[in-house]
DNA sequence: TTGCTCCTCACGTCACGTGAGGTGGC
DNA sequence: TTGCTCCTCACGTCACGTGAGGTGGC
């Protein structure tokens, strides 16, 4: 504020900031500048000398810019094109990114679902072996894709084998483990249907 | 079924699958059965004269196990030591797989909560151009950090050279699409802070 | 002269996709 | 002989992280 000719010069608009200012500042690493300079989005307007980035005012608007456009989920490569003026419907991206989200909502809460089931199922057990934690994932898998009866009937078998070689207390737990994976993942595939059947409609349809 | 030495053999245990065979049943890729061969994940057990690959039942039994735990989000390296039973605390693994799902959900969540609000920003406006957008988009960016009062005082001034550019329709739209922007964000911004304060919690610390 | 920052390669990540060029079995 | 399937390289993806080896400015 007193000093005038300390690290900054006083010329307005000839601040500039060297990458590893502009990093921190920004919250960003070096190398982050650098990939985006390597990319073409952003290259800071000045050199030293010596070859080093110097970024002006407008070089930094621009990272904020694209920091923006990159927290919403879009790709470098669409940032670029946002930036360059090289997308006109903007709208129809946003929208885009939109459904791309809600997908990824649906995706991660479906996995949750499954996740916390398992975990559930575990502590139903009181001894949970890893073989028996296994079991339970394999059989809520196997669930995911319809069974032909040959299959259904073969994954009986291989279940009996396999329970047949446990312990009563083992064998009691498996089944309790199973019994709450299965109706979680009833839950989970109601709702995958539901969403199917709203997805299914023609783009654009509305329901008024 | 009448056919005995038709395409499989009669032999039991005897069966085999060639890749590409096993791959269209189990909804894969044959890439993705070489990818496994290659990590030493799914080794075929035979191999023809011709050294065409031979998946065994044993083979098939242990890539529906792959699935299966690469469904519950698991990394290949992940899901290696598990059916190698290198991994002692299964339960302990589900749960930081859980714990990852559920952070995936909130980035997710919050991710189309802040595109929605844009999309509602943009049909507010009546002609949203480009720059429009960005601003909005940009502004609720800016207020994901915190700012200084000069910074503050700066992006209001740039705001308002920015918008005595604007046509009074265009800024009244701008002006409406940001408070749709802000209050969403302020939204957004109040859950984050909730999580943030919940997970700042100890590992191990629970509420009891 | 010692630190600190800067520079340019260049390989690694993760789970495969996608050719390229060639061989085997019905 | 024509298709179809199979084989093994090997590069590309996406947004950087992480050294390696060397130079510049206070």
């Amino acid at each position: 504020m007193s000093t005038i000719e300390d690290d900054e010069t006083g010329r307005p608009g000839g601040r500039t900031w060297r990458v590893g200012e502009l990093a921190s500042q920004s919250k960003v690493s070096v190398r982050t500048l650098h990939h985006y300079d390597e990319l073409g989005l952003l290259s800071p307007s000045k050199r030293t000398l010596a070859g080093h980035r110097l970024y002006t005012t407008a070089d930094v608007s621009r990272l904020h810019r694209i920091l923006a456009l990159r927290g919403f989920g879009l790709t470098l490569a669409d940032v670029g094109r946002v930036l360059n003026g090289e997308v006109d419907d903007l709208a129809d991206l946003v929208q885009r990114q939109l459904q791309q989200a809600e997908q990824q909502v649906r995706a991660a809460s479906a996995l949750r679902d499954r996740l916390s089931a398992v975990l559930r199922g575990l502590s139903a057990a009181q001894n949970p072996g890893p073989d028996l934690l296994l079991e339970v994932m394999e059989a809520m898998s196997e669930l995911n894709r319809k069974l032909t009866p040959e299959e259904f009937d073969e994954l009986q078998e291989s279940r009996k084998r396999w329970s047949d070689s446990l312990s009563p207390e083992q064998a009691e737990a498996a089944r309790q483990a199973r019994t709450e994976a299965m109706s979680a993942l009833s839950d989970t595939e109601r709702a995958r249907m539901t969403a199917a059947r709203a997805s299914a409609l023609p783009e654009g349809w509305t329901s008024d």
